[in-house]
RNA sequence: GGUUCCGUGGCCGAGUGGCUAGGCAGAGCUCUGCAAAAGCUCCUACAGCGGUUCGAAUCUGCUCGGAACCUCCA
């Protein structure tokens, strides 16, 4: 089997994957602000995780996976008032800071949920390591490398880049940064526009506030993920991921900050994924043209046709390799709707198909050769930087296969029993556990499937007798419930809920 | 303005020198009481203009168009 290539920020190349510690991995991702609701955008980094996730894990890594709740504020725009972004939420909505840090939490991870993404090995909060923030910013003080002005903290960027690559991440050129004229308020305080606020100090009004030895204030921004990957995957570690937006400043940032206090570079293998577009536009607050995970799911939203399962979603977002921008449209999800209906009856099919009358060796060398190949490349094409497109293509040209051996149009005897079992093995390996899908509709229960056996043998008892007003109605009036009910081959009948 | 990236058939998208990616939509056929599903076949594209090469969607130059980051942002 090949070897697992990640394709690193830092770098800019596929890099072969070799984890500090061997038969461990630890894995930081940038989780969500709980300051509001998260949108489709939002939903991208963490299925490709989840992917990324699920195959360290298949390779038998055992993978820490740390996944922060920011839950602290972020200073606005520096210049303007100097604000909580949840604070001010929090002042509108008349709601505890807390409360609505607690209810936007819920419905990330009901979101999560919903997108079968495994829960991260700790999903650490910033407001719950404040401690460990101050002592980092501490740290950076007694290197000299932060000064402190009117109860802020800020980093000394220039010092830093005398040192070390500042902007190797994000192939920022670093004279450009210090010369750079943007008129902003409020930066007088800084030595340099450059550098970045570790600690703020909090005005009068501002609700979310802790002690320092600076006084009272709240933590910057990036130190929050410096300080929490330290904690719990220590100096360095194997994977950093987060969105393409977050390379800078917040990634680069990160890099300055732990390098000081850690003296290592943080991090092995950056990853960072690419945008959901709309009409090729990024999908972001500020295009304002974002659409929530609440409103996809329901359909409740202008520019929606329809409502969209999540797991549409999630294959929508595996068709596309992650580091490729993927334009939403109607016609896109509903496309990706179908496709994974097919791919999905496909995969139940193959499940479906009894061993028992395989032969040891396959009639069709050809394709037996051709299945086998496409088999394989599951793990080459996941090795190449997380290729979920081509896992998906291969699956789709397997369809075909399965489909003609349930309807007898290739002869059981085609393939031997050791491919099929093989090829049910692979796949329920990739569509289940490693592209984490599920079946959209499960909502098939006992009684459910005892009536539809019912519905069944009364139209095949009408159809023997050539009643066809009888097996038409019971057909058509299923379709018109949603459900569709096929007459197959052999004589039998499967149904499927749309 | 600076930095970086992208431009693939009606739509979404793989793809880094030679082989039909794939999905959806569309057309035809087969199967079928009819239908749906399924199977088979077709639609064979790489923004434009040059260059390198036996050979380029893939490397290179220019032009045009779009995007991301430089400010909170997945």
């Amino acid at each position: 089997m090949s070897q697992l290539k990640i394709y690193n920020s830092l770098s800019r190349q596929k890099e072969a994957f070799h984890s500090i510690t061997p038969g461990h991995a630890g894995m930081y991702v940038c989780g969500p602000t709980v300051s509001g609701e998260s949108h489709l955008g939002h939903a991208r980094p963490y299925i490709t995780f989840d992917v990324v996730y699920r195959y360290l894990n298949h390779l038998r890594y055992k993978v820490r996976y740390v996944r922060n709740i920011t839950d602290a504020g972020h200073f606005e725009e520096e210049g303007r008032e100097a604000e909580d972004k949840i604070a001010s939420k929090a002042v509108l909505e008349k709601l505890e800071p807390m409360e609505l840090v607690q209810k936007y939490t819920n419905l990330f991870h009901w979101a999560m949920e919903l997108f079968n993404t495994i829960p991260p090995s700790i999903e650490p909060t910033a407001t719950g390591h404040i401690i460990e923030q101050i002592g980092m910013i501490e740290q950076l003080i007694d290197a000299g490398y932060a000064y402190e002005v009117n109860g802020s903290v800020y980093f000394d960027v220039k010092k830093y880049a005398a040192n070390y690559d500042y902007g190797k991440l994000s192939g920022r050129v670093i004279e450009e940064l210090f010369e750079t004229t943007r008129d902003l308020d409020g930066q007088e305080e800084k030595r340099d526009r450059a550098d970045f606020a570790l600690w703020k100090a909090a005005a009068p009004e501002h609700i979310m506030r802790w002690k320092s030895p600076w006084g009272v204030g709240y933590p910057g921004w990036h130190i929050e993920c410096s300080a929490m990957a330290t904690k719990y995957l220590g100096a360095q570690f194997d994977i950093h991921g987060g969105g393409m937006d977050l390379q800078f400043p917040h990634h680069e940032s990160e890099i300055a900050q732990s390098t000081i206090c850690n003296h290592t570079a943080p991090v092995r293998y950056w990853m960072h994924n690419n945008m959901i577009t709309i009409n090729g536009k990024k999908m972001g607050k500020s295009y304002n043209n974002v659409i929530k995970l609440t409103e996809l799911f329901s359909g409740n939203h202008p520019i929606l046709e329809k409502a969209y399962h999540p797991m549409v979603v999630r294959f929508f977002i595996l068709q596309t390799q992650y580091r490729s921008t993927l334009d939403f449209s109607n016609e896109a999800l509903q496309a990706a709707e179908k496709g994974l209906k097919r791919l999905w009856e496909g995969y139940e099919n193959l499940q479906k198909l009894a061993v028992d009358s395989w032969q040891l060796t396959g009639t069709d060398k050809e394709l037996e050769a051709r299945s086998l190949k496409l088999i394989a490349e599951f793990d080459e094409f996941m090795n190449d930087d997380f290729n979920t497109a081509k896992v998906l293509a291969n699956m789709f040209e397997l369809v075909p296969v399965i489909n003609s051996i349930k309807d007898k149009i290739i002869p059981a005897t085609a393939l031997s029993r050791s491919t099929i079992e093989l090829l049910q093995k692979q796949m329920k390996l990739y569509v289940e556990d490693i592209l984490g899908l599920k079946n959209v509709t499960e909502a098939d229960g006992e009684k459910l499937k005892g009536v539809m056996q019912l519905l069944i043998e009364i139209r095949k008892e009408a159809k023997t007798k050539k009643d066809f007003v009888i097996s038409d109605k019971i057909r058509n009036q299923l379709t018109a419930l949603g459900i569709q009910l096929k007459d197959e081959k052999d004589g039998s009948m499967s149904w499927t809920i749309n």
